[in-house]
DNA sequence: CTATTATATGCCTTGACAAGTATATTCCTC
DNA sequence: GAGGAATATACTTGTCAAGGCATATAATAG
């Protein structure tokens, strides 16, 4: 797993944003609206998101629309499995 | 979930901790060498995890061990559960 | 190709937080 | 209960990242 992936998350606006993507791609202004946030930051954010592979973009028309990738849960899904059964081993 | 374990786990440090005590409850001291961190430093830091709920402690002479506690593993989990299956239902 | 909408980037300021160092506290042993 | 080992806290300092605002780039429509 890549731990930076939780540096990602740690800020509310990302978390956010990333729950708001559970419904699906969605445009930057859409975004902005939804969480009422400011169009440039909303942006950062995203590339911040991008740049740890969380998310990625397509156009449509000067739209683009922003949608989660599954290859970071899936990681953080296998660090968190290591985690499970420890406790039934040990006290 | 509570959205702080994401800040806490964005410490390499403190995830280091974490890893390390995978392995079951550990006193600072040993915690101290093995990470080549200083004495204060993984006081804090457990300070923050167990703020968090990540760990507990208990004393075994001078020393405290600290353990790591289910309870924010498994919010996490159901957390991360909710992300499994949108990726089949969208493109 | 120009205007317009949509999004990205640059720069600055500010706040949060981790490290380093010194010191305080806790707990045991004798 | 005094000394010492183990751990916690206080204080300062430096770094980094987020927000605000201005502006640049991208993309489309007409």
């Amino acid at each position: 797993m890549n731990p930076q992936i939780f540096t990602v998350l740690s800020e509310q606006n990302r978390l956010d944003i990333v729950e708001l993507l559970r419904a699906g791609a969605k445009p930057v202004n859409e975004i902005t609206a939804r969480l009422r946030l400011n169009q440039p930051q909303v942006s950062k954010h995203l590339r911040v998101l991008a740049d740890a592979g969380i998310v990625n973009a397509h156009h449509i028309a000067q739209q683009r629309y922003y949608q989660l990738q599954q290859k970071p849960f899936k990681e953080l899904e296998l660090w968190l499995d290591r985690y499970k059964n420890i406790w039934n081993e040990r006290g």
